[in-house]
DNA sequence: TTACAACTTAACCGATCGGTCAACCCGGGA
DNA sequence: TCCCGGGTTGACCGATCGGTTAAGTTGTAA
């Protein structure tokens, strides 16, 4: 076995599932491992403790933020604000998938986990803090980008506005699950550029 | 023993705070039992599951928000909008609050129950939804007061702006949970009038 | 060929999980 | 005086919890 098996990594991938399906606290190490077809040995050859999983599904979670929700949504090949709202638009159709796939309004998996584990893993706090800081800081660049074309007036504030619109987003996925209704996000995004000041919306 | 012992109320007390400081799940009924002073055996005469626990936690949030949070600080004692700042500045207090007493930001407690809820206890969900409804509600009223005494302009949607509200400010606290940092719902809720259109945010 | 390290296996640990049970305590109405 | 019923008690249920252990089974490198 001269490269890392993927029981690893099938671990990671159904805990991502199953912590978003159900909580970090509902769900099993057994149940783990059945999901990823290993035996529990294993799961603590690879992990030390389940908190270490949690920790390595946080990581995958911010790559995937990045690379599937950020760099997508918020690329240059439309001015800034189309950005934004295209960024919206992304966390729509995603709430819209999950209820397709699983019947229920998903929410943010980051949030649900964000919100049973902020009061008693520091670490685990903080990691997500860290996924939270990436949305922040690429919104806060998006939101310097319409300024200097223009699409926000100078004195508007990136950092703030960035961080309001990580909160207006993160809120929005999280009342679109509990009402089971992904429009709602929607509805919220299209109110997201009033937010940081632009005079259109 | 003519009327209802306290050990029911006691039990909602402490496991509001427990469910609160961790979490539905990572809290067991031996420990809730404990917390209130009471025998398991007792725990199930007054409820026939956690769940149902749960839902009784949930309705006593329902009331708190009501009366502790939205009665006062949207109250008809200064302008329409000042009752939001007003209202995002009690939450900021809450969680500065929170910290002080437990030594972490707290975040919202229909929030993070949210969060763990949403995705598989469909009857506890849809409890939550409803008192988000409430707070979605009284800040609808509060909106359409601001129109109708001028301080936003006539076309001003208040039942969107009251929805993206409860979306700004659940996402305030979460993160604000998420960092350890109560200023952050202070930040955000300045931002807070810019959001529902308003010109001089 | 041997040796070692990565990995797997399945039995096992004490503790706790949510929930049940039958016995009991005790105050108020008949 | 007796009984009844809300409330209490603590032992008990099988299942599962997170985590450990020791003995394999590999593929690979010396």
């Amino acid at each position: 076995m001269g490269r890392t098996s993927d029981a690893r990594e099938r671990l990671i991938e159904e805990a991502s599932r199953l912590f978003h399906e159900h909580s970090y606290e509902g769900v099993g190490v057994q149940e783990l491992c059945d999901a990823a077809d290993i035996n529990k040995g294993s799961f603590y050859h690879f992990f030390k403790s389940k908190d270490e999983l949690a920790a390595a599904v946080i990581d995958a979670y911010g790559v995937a933020v990045r690379d599937e929700l950020l760099a997508p949504t918020l690329a240059d090949d439309v001015p800034p604000l189309a950005r934004i709202e295209r960024f919206f638009e992304e966390l729509t159709r995603e709430q819209r998938a999950g209820r397709r796939d699983l019947g229920i309004t998903p929410g943010c998996p980051l949030a649900n986990l964000a919100g049973e584990l902020c009061n008693h893993e520091p670490k685990l706090r903080k990691k997500l803090a860290r996924v939270f800081d990436g949305m922040r800081d690429a919104l806060e660049a998006t939101l310097r980008d319409a300024i200097a074309k223009g699409e926000l007036p100078r004195g508007t504030n990136a950092a703030q506005g960035a961080e309001a619109l990580v909160a207006l987003a993160e809120g929005a996925c999280l009342l679109s699950a509990t009402h089971d209704d992904p429009a709602l996000v929607g509805r919220v995004g299209r109110m997201a550029l009033a937010l940081v000041g632009a005079k259109g919306a």
